[in-house]
DNA sequence: CTAAGACCTCAAGTAATGTTGAGGTCAACA
DNA sequence: TGTTGACCTCAACATTACTTGAGGTCTTAG
Protein backbone atom coordinates (compact mmCIF):
# COMPACT_ATOMS: atom_id res chain seq x y z
CA UNK A 1 0.00 0.00 0.00
CA UNK A 2 1.26 3.20 -1.16
CA UNK A 3 0.05 5.18 2.10
CA UNK A 4 0.44 8.73 2.58
CA UNK A 5 2.36 10.19 5.60
CA UNK A 6 0.95 11.61 8.88
CA UNK A 7 2.84 14.80 10.37
CA UNK A 8 4.22 12.31 12.77
CA UNK A 9 5.41 10.22 10.55
CA UNK A 10 7.16 12.38 8.88
CA UNK A 11 8.71 13.90 11.36
CA UNK A 12 10.03 10.67 12.56
CA UNK A 13 11.25 9.44 9.58
CA UNK A 14 12.98 12.83 8.57
CA UNK A 15 14.18 13.17 11.95
CA UNK A 16 13.01 16.68 12.34
CA UNK A 17 10.44 18.07 15.21
CA UNK A 18 6.21 18.25 14.01
CA UNK A 19 6.64 21.96 14.92
CA UNK A 20 9.63 22.02 12.17
CA UNK A 21 7.24 20.97 9.53
CA UNK A 22 4.52 23.16 10.05
CA UNK A 23 7.44 26.00 10.05
CA UNK A 24 8.46 24.59 6.88
CA UNK A 25 4.87 24.11 5.42
CA UNK A 26 3.77 28.14 6.18
CA UNK A 27 7.48 28.90 4.24
CA UNK A 28 6.42 27.45 1.60
CA UNK A 29 9.55 24.90 1.66
CA UNK A 30 6.87 21.92 1.89
CA UNK A 31 2.96 21.22 0.96
CA UNK A 32 0.34 19.03 2.65
CA UNK A 33 -3.28 18.39 1.79
CA UNK A 34 -5.90 17.73 4.55
CA UNK A 35 -8.13 14.78 5.77
CA UNK A 36 -11.68 15.69 6.03
CA UNK A 37 -10.57 16.36 9.65
CA UNK A 38 -7.82 19.23 8.93
CA UNK A 39 -5.41 16.29 9.85
CA UNK A 40 -2.20 16.98 7.24
CA UNK A 41 -0.94 14.23 4.71
CA UNK A 42 2.27 14.44 2.91
CA UNK A 43 3.41 12.56 -0.18
CA UNK A 44 6.66 10.03 0.36
CA UNK A 45 8.74 12.69 -1.80
CA UNK A 46 8.52 15.23 0.91
CA UNK A 47 10.83 12.82 3.32
CA UNK A 48 13.30 13.32 0.37
CA UNK A 49 12.70 16.98 0.08
CA UNK A 50 13.23 17.77 3.91
CA UNK A 51 16.51 15.41 3.97
CA UNK A 52 17.37 17.85 1.07
CA UNK A 53 16.53 21.11 3.30
CA UNK A 54 18.85 19.47 6.29
CA UNK A 55 21.83 18.43 4.09
CA UNK A 56 21.85 22.68 2.71
CA UNK A 57 21.12 23.75 6.07
CA UNK A 58 24.24 22.20 7.40
CA UNK A 59 26.09 24.17 4.58
CA UNK A 60 24.88 27.17 6.00
CA UNK A 61 22.66 27.99 3.13
CA UNK A 62 19.73 29.99 4.67
CA UNK A 63 16.04 28.87 4.29
CA UNK A 64 14.62 31.60 2.36
CA UNK A 65 17.32 30.50 -0.36
CA UNK A 66 17.35 26.72 0.08
CA UNK A 67 13.20 27.60 -0.93
CA UNK A 68 14.28 29.79 -4.07
CA UNK A 69 16.41 26.55 -4.73
CA UNK A 70 13.37 24.26 -4.14
CA UNK A 71 10.90 26.63 -5.67
CA UNK A 72 12.33 25.62 -9.30
CA UNK A 73 11.98 22.08 -8.79
CA UNK A 74 7.75 20.61 -9.08
CA UNK A 75 6.33 19.91 -6.23
CA UNK A 76 5.74 16.33 -5.49
CA UNK A 77 8.31 14.10 -7.31
CA UNK A 78 11.12 15.07 -8.64
CA UNK A 79 13.59 13.40 -11.51
CA UNK A 80 17.24 12.23 -11.26
CA UNK A 81 17.99 15.00 -13.83
CA UNK A 82 16.19 17.66 -11.81
CA UNK A 83 17.83 16.79 -8.51
CA UNK A 84 21.20 17.20 -10.47
CA UNK A 85 21.08 20.74 -11.60
CA UNK A 86 20.03 21.45 -7.57
CA UNK A 87 23.13 19.64 -7.10
CA UNK A 88 25.46 20.75 -9.47
CA UNK A 89 24.23 24.44 -8.03
CA UNK A 90 24.93 24.11 -4.60
CA UNK A 91 27.98 22.24 -5.34
CA UNK A 92 29.40 25.51 -6.90
CA UNK A 93 28.08 27.38 -4.33
CA UNK A 94 29.78 25.25 -1.98
CA UNK A 95 32.89 25.55 -3.84
CA UNK A 96 32.85 29.37 -3.08
CA UNK A 97 32.60 29.40 -0.30
CA UNK A 98 35.38 26.84 0.93
CA UNK A 99 37.05 28.82 -1.33
CA UNK A 100 36.65 31.96 1.08
CA UNK A 101 37.07 30.26 4.20
CA UNK A 102 40.93 29.22 2.81
CA UNK A 103 41.55 32.37 1.89
CA UNK A 104 40.68 33.59 5.11
CA UNK A 105 42.22 31.01 6.86
CA UNK A 106 45.79 31.86 4.98
CA UNK A 107 45.48 35.36 5.14
CA UNK A 108 44.38 35.51 8.97
CA UNK A 109 47.50 33.08 9.78
CA UNK A 110 49.74 35.79 8.15
CA UNK A 111 48.24 38.58 9.51
CA UNK A 112 46.65 38.06 13.12
CA UNK A 113 50.55 38.45 14.35
CA UNK A 114 51.57 41.05 12.42
CA UNK A 115 50.68 44.70 12.87
CA UNK A 116 48.81 45.13 9.82
CA UNK A 117 45.23 44.67 11.25
CA UNK A 118 45.59 48.37 12.62
CA UNK A 119 46.42 49.66 9.30
CA UNK A 120 43.95 50.28 5.85
CA UNK A 121 45.56 47.80 3.55
CA UNK A 122 45.37 44.94 5.38
CA UNK A 123 43.51 42.73 3.06
CA UNK A 124 41.74 41.44 6.08
CA UNK A 125 40.57 44.30 7.46
CA UNK A 126 38.81 46.01 3.93
CA UNK A 127 37.68 43.03 2.16
CA UNK A 128 35.28 44.70 0.09
CA UNK A 129 33.05 41.69 1.24
CA UNK A 130 29.12 41.62 0.50
CA UNK A 131 29.15 39.78 3.92
CA UNK A 132 30.62 42.36 6.14
CA UNK A 133 27.61 44.40 5.10
CA UNK A 134 24.62 42.08 5.62
CA UNK A 135 23.46 43.07 8.79
CA UNK A 136 21.86 40.62 11.41
CA UNK A 137 21.88 37.38 12.73
CA UNK A 138 24.60 35.20 12.47
CA UNK A 139 26.78 35.78 9.63
CA UNK A 140 27.51 32.49 7.64
CA UNK A 141 29.31 32.67 4.70
CA UNK A 142 26.01 32.11 3.15
CA UNK A 143 27.07 33.96 -0.48
CA UNK B 1 50.21 62.74 21.34
CA UNK B 2 49.08 59.66 21.59
CA UNK B 3 45.41 60.52 21.67
CA UNK B 4 42.88 58.17 23.43
CA UNK B 5 40.14 57.38 20.67
CA UNK B 6 35.59 58.50 21.17
CA UNK B 7 33.77 55.82 19.93
CA UNK B 8 32.48 58.05 16.99
CA UNK B 9 36.48 58.17 16.07
CA UNK B 10 36.60 54.06 16.85
CA UNK B 11 33.41 53.64 14.98
CA UNK B 12 34.94 54.99 11.89
CA UNK B 13 38.50 53.35 11.89
CA UNK B 14 36.87 49.96 12.96
CA UNK B 15 34.37 50.02 10.16
CA UNK B 16 32.14 49.46 12.17
CA UNK B 17 28.44 51.60 13.75
CA UNK B 18 28.71 53.09 17.49
CA UNK B 19 25.84 51.13 18.67
CA UNK B 20 27.74 47.80 17.60
CA UNK B 21 30.70 48.97 20.04
CA UNK B 22 28.38 49.90 22.35
CA UNK B 23 27.07 46.25 22.02
CA UNK B 24 30.21 44.38 22.28
CA UNK B 25 30.85 46.59 25.38
CA UNK B 26 27.78 45.18 26.85
CA UNK B 27 28.46 41.22 25.76
CA UNK B 28 31.94 42.19 27.27
CA UNK B 29 34.50 41.81 24.27
CA UNK B 30 35.82 45.23 24.33
CA UNK B 31 36.62 47.88 27.16
CA UNK B 32 36.64 51.55 27.72
CA UNK B 33 37.02 53.79 30.55
CA UNK B 34 34.92 56.97 30.86
CA UNK B 35 35.45 60.75 30.81
CA UNK B 36 34.28 63.06 33.75
CA UNK B 37 31.32 63.46 31.80
CA UNK B 38 30.71 59.85 31.12
CA UNK B 39 31.46 59.36 27.85
CA UNK B 40 33.32 56.57 26.73
CA UNK B 41 37.43 56.32 25.62
CA UNK B 42 38.97 53.72 24.25
CA UNK B 43 42.73 52.65 24.15
CA UNK B 44 44.31 52.19 20.12
CA UNK B 45 44.47 48.41 20.58
CA UNK B 46 40.89 48.17 20.80
CA UNK B 47 41.06 48.82 17.32
CA UNK B 48 43.29 45.96 16.64
CA UNK B 49 40.49 43.53 18.80
CA UNK B 50 37.96 44.95 16.55
CA UNK B 51 39.71 44.20 13.90
CA UNK B 52 39.91 40.51 14.63
CA UNK B 53 36.51 40.17 15.92
CA UNK B 54 35.51 41.65 12.51
CA UNK B 55 37.67 38.44 10.83
CA UNK B 56 36.59 35.85 13.56
CA UNK B 57 32.62 36.67 12.34
CA UNK B 58 33.30 36.57 8.53
CA UNK B 59 34.89 33.63 9.08
CA UNK B 60 31.13 32.28 10.91
CA UNK B 61 32.58 31.86 14.42
CA UNK B 62 29.83 33.26 16.62
CA UNK B 63 30.50 36.26 18.93
CA UNK B 64 30.65 34.18 22.48
CA UNK B 65 33.24 31.64 21.63
CA UNK B 66 35.25 34.94 20.26
CA UNK B 67 35.03 36.44 23.45
CA UNK B 68 36.03 33.20 24.90
CA UNK B 69 39.30 32.99 22.92
CA UNK B 70 39.84 36.78 23.39
CA UNK B 71 39.23 36.47 27.14
CA UNK B 72 42.40 34.51 27.40
CA UNK B 73 44.54 37.54 26.21
CA UNK B 74 45.29 40.09 28.15
CA UNK B 75 43.47 43.53 27.60
CA UNK B 76 44.96 46.11 26.48
CA UNK B 77 48.15 46.17 23.78
CA UNK B 78 49.00 42.10 22.89
CA UNK B 79 52.00 40.99 22.16
CA UNK B 80 52.61 39.35 18.97
CA UNK B 81 53.34 35.98 20.05
CA UNK B 82 50.00 36.54 21.83
CA UNK B 83 48.37 36.73 18.64
CA UNK B 84 50.14 34.04 17.47
CA UNK B 85 48.52 31.51 19.58
CA UNK B 86 44.71 32.51 18.75
CA UNK B 87 45.47 32.62 15.37
CA UNK B 88 46.71 28.84 15.61
CA UNK B 89 43.71 28.38 17.24
CA UNK B 90 41.28 30.01 14.73
CA UNK B 91 43.62 28.42 11.54
CA UNK B 92 42.86 24.72 12.83
CA UNK B 93 39.06 25.86 13.60
CA UNK B 94 39.11 26.94 9.85
CA UNK B 95 40.82 23.71 8.52
CA UNK B 96 38.08 21.89 10.35
CA UNK B 97 35.29 23.79 9.44
CA UNK B 98 36.73 23.61 5.66
CA UNK B 99 37.10 20.25 5.80
CA UNK B 100 33.74 19.25 7.11
CA UNK B 101 32.08 21.85 4.02
CA UNK B 102 34.96 19.50 1.82
CA UNK B 103 33.34 16.13 2.73
CA UNK B 104 29.76 17.90 2.85
CA UNK B 105 30.30 19.27 -0.84
CA UNK B 106 31.61 16.28 -2.09
CA UNK B 107 28.68 13.74 -0.41
CA UNK B 108 26.15 16.21 -1.77
CA UNK B 109 27.46 15.47 -5.13
CA UNK B 110 27.00 12.18 -5.24
CA UNK B 111 24.00 11.77 -2.72
CA UNK B 112 20.87 14.00 -4.23
CA UNK B 113 20.93 12.46 -7.28
CA UNK B 114 20.71 9.07 -6.00
CA UNK B 115 18.28 7.37 -4.60
CA UNK B 116 19.84 7.23 -1.14
CA UNK B 117 18.56 10.12 0.76
CA UNK B 118 15.16 8.62 1.23
CA UNK B 119 17.36 5.68 3.16
CA UNK B 120 18.55 5.19 6.53
CA UNK B 121 22.11 4.25 5.41
CA UNK B 122 22.84 7.57 3.75
CA UNK B 123 25.87 8.96 5.05
CA UNK B 124 24.36 12.53 4.54
CA UNK B 125 20.71 12.04 6.06
CA UNK B 126 22.16 10.63 9.36
CA UNK B 127 25.23 12.62 9.58
CA UNK B 128 26.17 11.61 13.52
CA UNK B 129 26.75 15.31 13.87
CA UNK B 130 26.57 17.61 16.98
CA UNK B 131 25.72 20.53 14.72
CA UNK B 132 22.33 18.52 13.71
CA UNK B 133 21.07 19.17 17.13
CA UNK B 134 22.17 22.18 18.00
CA UNK B 135 18.75 24.44 18.18
CA UNK B 136 18.06 28.07 17.25
CA UNK B 137 19.14 30.64 14.58
CA UNK B 138 21.31 29.91 11.71
CA UNK B 139 23.55 26.96 12.08
CA UNK B 140 27.00 27.66 10.61
CA UNK B 141 28.94 25.07 11.44
CA UNK B 142 30.70 26.88 13.61
CA UNK B 143 32.63 23.94 15.73
C1' DC C 1 -18.24 3.95 22.57
C1' DT C 2 -14.66 5.79 24.95
C1' DA C 3 -10.14 7.17 26.31
C1' DA C 4 -5.47 8.00 24.94
C1' DG C 5 -2.57 9.77 21.92
C1' DA C 6 -1.86 12.40 17.77
C1' DC C 7 -3.18 16.44 15.63
C1' DC C 8 -4.97 21.38 14.98
C1' DT C 9 -4.29 26.80 15.43
C1' DC C 10 -2.50 30.84 17.18
C1' DA C 11 0.33 33.54 20.12
C1' DA C 12 4.31 34.09 22.52
C1' DG C 13 9.04 32.88 23.73
C1' DT C 14 14.16 31.99 22.66
C1' DA C 15 18.83 33.00 20.92
C1' DA C 16 22.17 35.65 18.27
C1' DT C 17 23.41 39.98 16.54
C1' DG C 18 22.68 44.01 16.24
C1' DT C 19 19.72 48.73 14.87
C1' DT C 20 16.50 52.47 15.88
C1' DG C 21 14.36 55.90 18.60
C1' DA C 22 13.22 58.86 22.45
C1' DG C 23 14.69 61.84 25.74
C1' DG C 24 18.43 64.03 27.66
C1' DT C 25 23.75 65.54 28.41
C1' DC C 26 28.70 67.02 26.79
C1' DA C 27 32.11 69.41 24.46
C1' DA C 28 34.16 72.45 21.45
C1' DC C 29 34.15 76.13 18.19
C1' DA C 30 32.93 80.92 17.08
C1' DT D 1 28.03 82.07 25.89
C1' DG D 2 25.50 79.72 22.83
C1' DT D 3 24.48 76.13 19.78
C1' DT D 4 25.51 72.18 17.17
C1' DG D 5 27.13 67.72 16.69
C1' DA D 6 28.62 63.86 19.30
C1' DC D 7 27.54 61.19 23.19
C1' DC D 8 24.68 58.86 26.98
C1' DT D 9 20.94 55.22 28.55
C1' DC D 10 17.24 52.30 28.08
C1' DA D 11 13.66 50.07 25.69
C1' DA D 12 11.84 48.23 21.68
C1' DC D 13 12.19 46.36 17.14
C1' DA D 14 14.22 43.23 13.24
C1' DT D 15 15.67 38.75 11.41
C1' DT D 16 16.33 33.66 11.25
C1' DA D 17 14.81 29.47 12.66
C1' DC D 18 12.40 27.35 15.38
C1' DT D 19 10.03 25.69 20.19
C1' DT D 20 6.58 25.91 23.76
C1' DG D 21 2.07 26.34 25.57
C1' DA D 22 -2.85 26.83 25.83
C1' DG D 23 -7.04 25.37 24.46
C1' DG D 24 -9.47 22.42 21.60
C1' DT D 25 -10.35 18.40 17.84
C1' DC D 26 -9.41 13.62 15.39
C1' DT D 27 -8.53 9.01 15.10
C1' DT D 28 -8.08 4.54 16.52
C1' DA D 29 -7.42 0.54 19.52
C1' DG D 30 -9.85 -1.94 22.90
Amino acid sequence: MNKNLTVGEVAKRAGVAVSTLHFYEQEGLIKSWRTAGNQRRYDRSVLRRVAIINIAKRTGIPLKQIKDHLDKLPNGPVSPQQWEVLSAEWHALLNERIHRLEQLRDEMAGCIGCGCLSLKDCPLRNPDDVLSKQGTGAQLLAG
